[in-house]
DNA sequence: CATGAATGAGACTTCATTCAT
DNA sequence: TATGAATGAAGTCTCATTCAT
């Protein structure tokens, strides 16, 4: 309606408009299928958030699996080139560049729509296999040797303790995904309990994670799980 | 099998069966719930691999959503009792007692099947409400009061530094949901890349976080996100 | 309505229902297909001609197409059967035998709806190819050997002329495939023309076939095409 | 080419175009008609072969329907030409007018795209009522009263016996039309198998025919079907 | 209780047709 | 005129749910 309205001084030509379509659609399924996942979300939800028809959308992506795979690849590509730009920013001491490293990427990742991509990933992996393959090389071995790189970069210079690089790496990843899973799941939830502050959390994360990173003689906590009691 | 047992008083299999039902379907639906999705998930698959017909599963549960919904509820609780009896266990240093929730945590519901609850939460809180408040009351609010109360007796003894008590319990928490979150979705994809090794990740991450929740001076590290280039 | 009315004495019982369904709705496909074409019949049509739902046709047959191929297997299935029923019939002179193929012929199959098969062949083969060479080799193959060999019969007792035999036995068959033809098509449109009489038209046909088959001296008429006059 | 036609007084490639936009239309989409079928055939691939846009078919024929009914009228007005002309010719024997009559249709339509048109009709009349009156008035009655008049002028000329005419006219055209409908149906589909080779089939017809239409004493071949066995 | 045949709402997708450019 | 982006009605197919047996 607005659309062919004559007197709209803004209205984009339809050139343009063609030119657009893809990243809004894109947009607009992120948006969907993180809120509600891939097979809950209809083709017509993504089509009308975009602000098109039905039909359009078919003539951008020929069906909705393609779509979802669109979704992701372009989504985990911006990850990729945030990656990449925030990996040559490489100074100063390791545990300044694990915090420059992780506050970067939760400014440009965390705190953006592309965030919601791991909720989509951790859902539909295992219904979309090919996918599997594609984020690991793309993204989870070059954030893994980027990491992995600092903290033996950190053990080499002394700065760091000898731990497991790859264990360490995981740990160190862990509070950023949980935050922006949680922000996708519960955090979008009208609930009362306790709710995560990201900068808070990133501050402390950082904190724990670079002391228990540090040279230090420590006494290992090693304990055995408690030992179930059997029903008499 | 059961039917030779010299003990049973003459129950005969039909019987059994039936009572076990609830409990079979359950957990069927919960591996499918966990592999495909709520939504992609069809009855009748549930009903097969529970080995009764499409048909029962209607004369147990009265929709697909309440399936899940119980599936969700005796998942937790399940998680609650093991939770509440953790946390009798009370004793020894905060550290140690740190380590032994945590590990006796990972024992029994990270290596069960129960682990997959979470993925399921996370994927389909948003489409199903209801469950979001009862997961923060009866999982997330005693949990977080279980953890944030060690730390902070460990504070309150000189044990730990004093940390921010909500932040310090959800990076505490991250790794262990994070190895859960993974082990139903990449670790289940046939894909070369970094595997999770849950024992040596959880060692790895009580060092980290106890060493780093200990009592010491540490210059904190402060980095401000590098700033983006803009195009020039 | 009928069917769940217990007053009803004949009401088939479900089992009975589930055998006789996939001939009925086979034999709803076989006439909608032939009233409409493949592309122009819609699925629930055939399942409402047959009586039930459209999602109980898909519980028989898997798509529309495969519903298609099974019209046409079954009915080429039961025009194998009627020729080979026929070619054991062999005996008497040669006349007499391609009289009573083709008269046998039309009462069993272009009298009956199968005869509507001919006209699904023609209109579709070329959008199921995998259904040409089963035609051929199942139905075409097997009746010009049949026709042939009465043919070559003729021709070797001396009944027959030497005419050529593959050609002979196109044109024998022409006019009764072109009697199916033309009943499903212009034969069923209510329209004032010459009409084809089925009964004095094969008899017509097999005077004027026999006739010209016997043997006889003749002098060839050959006749080159009228020029083509070139507009001034 | 055409440009460069010294004769040409200087007419814009793009005006000719336009002025051969509906033969080259209806061209397109009888192919695509004949090849497919009406349902099957989309709209823009007829565009495509007519290599102009969707939008521009939509300029000639204001709807599908209406492009096919074009297409219809336009081939059978064709075949009624050519009918109307070839009739004129009129000369010489009985025998030697239908072997002229049959022999330049085949010329000057059997051999030439328009043949698809039986196909078509054969598929589509019931779809297309109004088609059907069109056809038996235009086509069929006069092809008829042509054929129908040669025969009864030979049989008054004591050249032919005296049989029924129009059974007589049915049995003389289908070897022909059988021959058109082949050539468009298994006769495109690239299976092994008795060809139909026209000339010499036409040649065999004819030859068929005119030996059964001359005068000549014979037994009648009758015969009663055979007896369907039941089963015991 | 258990079964599985049947149903029909609803989702995906196609494509004839329109219309701004 | 010609184009092709956009639309949305309509068709194919799925699957949660029901119910006669």
């Amino acid at each position: 309606m607005a659309r062919t309205d004559p007197t709209a001084v803004a209205t984009p030509t339809r050139q343009r408009r063609k030119e657009a379509r893809p990243q809004e659609l894109l947009d607009a399924a992120l948006e969907l299928f993180v809120e509600k996942g891939f097979a809950a979300t209809r083709s017509e939800e993504v089509a009308a958030r975009a602000g098109v028809s039905k039909g359009t959308l078919y003539l951008y992506y020929p069906s909705k699996e393609e779509l979802f795979k669109a979704v992701v690849r372009h989504n985990l590509s911006a990850l990729i080139a945030e990656g990449t730009e925030i990996a040559e920013a490489f100074e100063g001491s390791s545990s300044e560049l694990l915090a420059v490293l992780i506050n970067t990427w939760w400014e440009r990742v965390g705190n953006t729509p592309a965030s919601g991509i791991f909720k989509i990933m951790v859902s539909e992996v295992r219904n979309f296999p090919e996918l599997a393959q594609f984020y690991v090389n793309e993204v989870i071995l070059p954030a893994h040797q980027l990491l992995g790189g600092c903290i033996e970069r950190g053990i080499r210079s002394g700065e760091f303790r000898d731990v497991p690089i790859d264990d360490a790496v995981h740990v160190l990843i862990a509070p950023t995904i949980f935050m922006c899973l949680n922000k996708h799941s519960f955090g979008a939830c009208p609930v009362r309990g306790p709710t995560m502050q990201p900068d808070t959390m990133l501050a402390t994360q950082l904190e724990l994670m670079l002391r228990g990173l540090e040279v230090r003689p420590v006494a290992a906590a090693k304990a055995a799980p408690i030992k179930k009691r059997k029903a008499a």
